[in-house]
DNA sequence: AATTAATATATGCTAAAACATATATACGAT
DNA sequence: ATCGTATATATGTTTTAGCATATATTAATT
């Protein structure tokens, strides 16, 4: 499966959003949330920016050669290695 | 126009090929490449993967806290190409 | 096992991407 | 101005995403 809807199934499980929820959001039925994320559909760009803006990402362009660094920027990110002053007000953790 | 769109431009342009040259890359007509890159279509994913990929980079998705420092970390790419570390404790940027 | 919630499939319809091809416009060069 | 090259538009056809809705299947939970 693609790699980009792969991450946008994971950001929607890591926001606790069933695809009932992220459907109604972004104003898609949620036979197609399924249809998307198991890869029967090749959905259009403002689809998935869409569903990307829902889930507080964001699609982008990023250079072959950074791929490596930036996925571990990323999967570090919950595990607080990239320790900042942006840290968001929220109590729970899953 | 969107901000993907946008880099995939750039990212043909800084190759040095042409809307017909990266159109016959990926099997699509030159109009079509005119067309999504003027904002008139909206492509659907495989179509920007398969630009993506000839432009050797790559569609990921950004959690929204990190758009910033990647940002910045593509732009400062062909300047600091070795400068692919954080300092953690580091207070300003210079 | 039964119920609920979540996900996957299905159908008919409409709008639009993709396709093929062609032509037109814009932009440089000489 | 002319010639080559790049980009933008145009038209008609095919394919498919998206829409609405419904139902089926698959986890969880009790």
């Amino acid at each position: 499966m693609n790699d980009l809807i792969q991450s946008l199934k994971n950001a929607r499980k890591k926001k606790g959003l069933t695809q009932l929820q992220l459907a109604q959001s972004v104003g898609l039925p949620q036979g197609h949330i399924s249809s998307i994320e198991s890869g029967k559909t090749d959905a259009r760009l403002s689809t998935l920016v869409e569903m990307a803006r829902v889930l507080e990402h964001e699609l982008m362009l990023i250079p072959r050669q950074l791929i490596i660094p930036i996925k571990a920027l990323i999967n570090g990110e919950e595990l607080a290695a990239f320790e900042q002053r942006w840290r968001p007000d929220e109590e729970n953790e899953s």
